[in-house]
RNA sequence: GGCCCGUUGGUCAAGAGGUUAAGACACCGCCCUUUCACGGCGGAAUCAUGGGUUCGAUUCCCGUACGGGUCACCA
C-alpha cells in the first residue's frame, strides 16, 4: 500500500512536519554537561496531592542543583475528568510551597520556548508524528467498536492470551487503502494505532536511576497513539513533547514502570532518544497494619489543603518530604542548621525503593524545629496569617497589639536553646491562650496541697514586682522559700531528710505559674509575668486563690 | 491470573560477603536546670521465610509468604 496516499487521507490538513519541529521548530538545547531538563506533568483532575508536590519536588531540585530546566507541563489529554480550575489549584499549590519553575504554565501565562506546554493546545504537534508513522507504516487507524474490542478481550481470556490488541487480535492492522477510504467516508470514528514491532517473547532491559535494572516483556500491543477526537494518549504525549523539549530524565511515579517498555518502544519508531528515567515510590499511609498508598479521598492528610489548615509552615513540609527523599537529609541538616535546603546536594539514586510511610509524628517533629529557628517576627507574621483564615477569634487577639505579640513569641527564641512548643500555626492559641484574657482559661489541676498553695502566693504577692529584672525576681523568690518552709535550691531539697522541707524552688515556681497563666507549661516564667504586666498578674493571683 | 518491583527496630532508614548492624522520630530512664523547655547521656527494639553457593550470608542465587504496581480511546 502506499503509505504517503494513506498519511494525506488520513491528515490532510497537517503541513508542517515532523521533521521540521525536530529540527527547526524545537532546536536542541544549549545546556552545560550534566545539567538535567525534567518536568512535572500532572493532569488538571482534582487537587494538588502531596504525593505530586513530593514527585515535583524531586523533579525540582534534579534540575536547579544541575544547572538545568525544569518546566511545567500540564497533561489535559482526557476531557472528560478535567476540573474546572484544577490547573490553578496546582499551580498555586506548588507556588505556596516554593517549588518554582523556569517554563511551562505559571500563573502569568506560559513561559518558555518549547511550548505550548498543554497538551490540548498541540494537537497538530502530536498529529504530525503519527502522520509520520503513518508514512512510515508504523501507524494505521482503527475502526474497532468499543464491543469489538471488548470482544477480543473476551476471546483472548478463553484462549489465556495476552490481552491487548496485537498479531492476529489486530483486526484493522490489514486494511486496505481503499477499505479506509471507505469507512472514513462513512463517518466511522477510528483511533490511530502503532504498528509495534515488538516480537512476542521478546524482552527489554532497562536501567531505572532508582529502581535499578529492569527486565520485562517487550511491547507488542498496537497502543493507541491518537484517540478518536485526534487528542494523544498519555503515552504518545509523552514520547513526543519529552523529546521536543529536550527532557532528560523523566522522573514520575512508579506506577509507570510497567509501561515503560512502551514509551521505550515509541521512542524508538519515532526515531528520538529516549529520557532516563527514575520512577518514584508513593507515599504511603499505614492502615491495619498494612501499607497502601496514601488517598486523596480517605486521608486528610493526602490533600495539601490539610498542611496549610492545620498551619503546618510550607518550609516543614518541604523538609520533611526530603527527609523521605534522602535519609542522608537529616544528618546533613543536623550539621548545617542555618543552611537553606537547597544548599543539600540531592541524590536521586539514594531514594528508597519501596514507598515510605508518611508519619504525621515526624512531620511534627521535623516541623517545631524548623519553627524553633524561626526569628520571633516572623513566626509572628505567619501566625498572624494562619489565625486570619482559620481561627478569627486568635485573629482579633493577635492583631490588636503588635508589639505585644511579638513579646509572646520572642520569649525564649533566638538563644542556642530553643523552644519547640509550636509544631503548627494551630498550635498558636494554645501556647499563647493564657496572655490574653479572651482566651484564658484554667484546665489543669497542681498536685500540692490548696492551703499550702494559698499561704505561698499570699506571701508572693506582697513582694512581686513585674518590673523587677530577672535576678531580683529570683533573688525574691529565693528569700522567699526559707519563710514557708521551702528548700532554695533541689539538691539541697532532695540530700535533706525527708520532712525537712515543704518543698522546694521549683515547687515555688510551678505554684506561681500555674496561678498566674493557668498550665504547668511555659515559657521562662520571668518573661511570661514581665510581658503580661503587674495588674494583670496580681489579679490572676487574686483570682486563683479564691479559686482553690 | 500474567508481567514488574519490593521486604533491615513501632516509623524513616544507612550499610557491607566477616561490622558490637549507623543515625533520626516516637517511647523509657538518668543528668543538667528555679520551673517549663532545650540539651546531653543511656536503654529497649530490626535484617520476612525455606533452601542453595561459600570457611562464613542479613548481604549473592532459587523457591515461598506478604506488600505494592500494572494489564483502557485514564493519566
Amino acid at each position: 500500500m502506499d503509505n504517503n496516499r494513506l498519511a494525506e487521507l488520513l491528515f490532510p490538513h497537517i503541513q508542517t512536519t515532523a521533521q521540521q519541529y525536530r529540527e527547526d521548530i524545537y532546536p536542541k538545547r544549549q545546556l552545560p554537561e550534566g545539567a538535567m531538563v525534567t518536568r512535572f506533568a500532572p493532569s488538571p483532575t482534582g487537587f494538588l496531592h502531596i504525593g505530586g508536590v513530593f514527585t515535583s519536588l524531586v523533579n525540582e531540585r534534579c534540575a536547579h542543583q544541575s544547572g538545568g530546566v525544569f518546566m511545567l507541563r500540564i497533561e489535559d489529554t482526557d476531557k472528560k475528568r478535567e476540573h474546572e480550575g484544577g490547573i490553578s489549584a496546582i499551580l498555586t499549590g506548588l507556588e505556596s510551597f516554593g517549588i518554582r519553575f523556569d517554563e511551562g504554565v505559571l500563573s502569568g501565562g506560559d513561559k518558555g520556548q518549547y511550548g505550548p506546554y498543554t497538551q490540548s493546545q498541540r494537537a497538530e504537534v502530536y498529529q504530525a508524528f503519527c502522520k509520520e508513522l503513518v508514512q512510515k507504516g508504523l501507524a494505521y487507524p482503527c475502526f474497532c467498536s468499543e464491543n469489538e474490542l471488548a470482544e477480543i478481550r473476551k476471546r483472548q481470556e478463553e484462549d489465556k492470551a495476552l490481552p491487548g490488541y496485537y498479531g492476529e487480535y489486530a483486526k484493522c492492522r490489514g486494511l486496505s487503502y481503499e477499505q479506509i477510504e471507505e469507512n472514513l467516508k462513512a463517518g466511522k470514528s477510528y483511533v490511530m494505532r502503532v504498528h509495534s514491532p515488538g516480537k512476542p517473547g521478546g524482552r527489554i532491559k532497562y536501567k531505572d536511576i532508582i529502581k535499578g535494572q529492569i527486565e520485562m516483556d517487550e511491547n507488542i500491543v498496537d497502543v493507541v497513539l491518537l484517540k478518536s477526537d485526534g487528542i494523544p494518549t498519555y503515552h504518545f504525549a509523552h514520547a513526543v513533547d519529552d523529546s521536543l523539549m529536550g527532557t532528560t530524565h523523566v522522573i514520575r511515579g512508579d506506577e509507570w514502570v510497567s509501561s515503560v517498555n512502551i514509551h521505550l518502544q515509541l521512542f524508538y519508531v519515532l526515531g528520538m532518544k529516549a529520557p532516563k528515567y527514575a520512577h518514584v515510590s508513593p507515599v504511603m499511609k499505614e492502615e491495619d497494619g498494612s501499607k497502601r498508598k496514601l488517598s486523596k479521598r480517605k486521608d486528610p492528610e493526602a490533600a495539601v489543603s490539610y498542611f496549610s489548615e492545620e498551619g503546618y509552615p510550607a518550609d516543614s513540609v518541604i523538609e520533611y518530604l526530603l527527609t523521605l527523599a534522602n535519609s542522608t537529609y537529616e544528618d546533613w541538616r543536623r550539621q548545617n542548621k542555618d543552611l537553606p535546603y537547597t544548599e543539600y546536594k540531592f541524590k536521586l539514586d539514594k531514594m528508597g525503593q519501596s514507598g515510605a510511610l508518611f508519619d504525621l509524628k515526624k512531620l511534627h517533629s521535623v516541623s517545631s524545629e524548623v519553627i524553633s529557628r524561626m526569628k520571633a517576627g516572623d513566626v509572628a507574621e505567619m501566625a498572624v496569617k494562619w489565625a486570619e483564615d482559620y481561627d478569627r477569634e486568635l485573629y482579633t487577639c493577635l492583631v490588636n497589639d503588635k508589639a505585644y505579640t511579638e513579646g509572646i513569641f520572642s520569649i525564649d527564641r533566638g538563644g542556642n536553646k530553643p523552644r519547640k512548643d509550636i509544631a503548627k500555626w494551630s498550635d498558636v492559641r494554645g501556647y499563647c491562650s493564657y496572655f490574653f484574657d479572651s482566651l484564658f482559661q484554667r484546665d489543669e489541676i497542681l498536685d500540692i496541697d490548696a492551703p499550702l498553695q494559698k499561704e505561698i502566693l499570699e506571701s508572693y504577692i506582697k513582694v512581686f514586682n513585674s518590673e523587677d529584672d530577672k535576678d531580683t525576681w529570683f533573688g525574691k523568690m529565693k528569700e522567699l522559700c526559707p519563710l514557708i518552709g521551702f528548700a532554695s535550691e533541689v539538691k539541697e531539697f532532695k540530700s535533706a531528710e525527708m520532712g525537712t522541707y515543704r518543698g522546694h524552688i521549683g515547687d515555688l515556681s510551678s505554684v506561681v505559674r500555674m496561678a498566674v497563666t493557668g498550665r504547668q507549661n511555659t515559657p521562662d516564667l520571668h518573661a511570661v509575668m514581665n510581658l503580661l504586666g503587674q495588674e494583670k498578674c496580681e489579679k490572676r493571683i487574686i483570682d486563683y486563690i479564691k479559686s482553690i
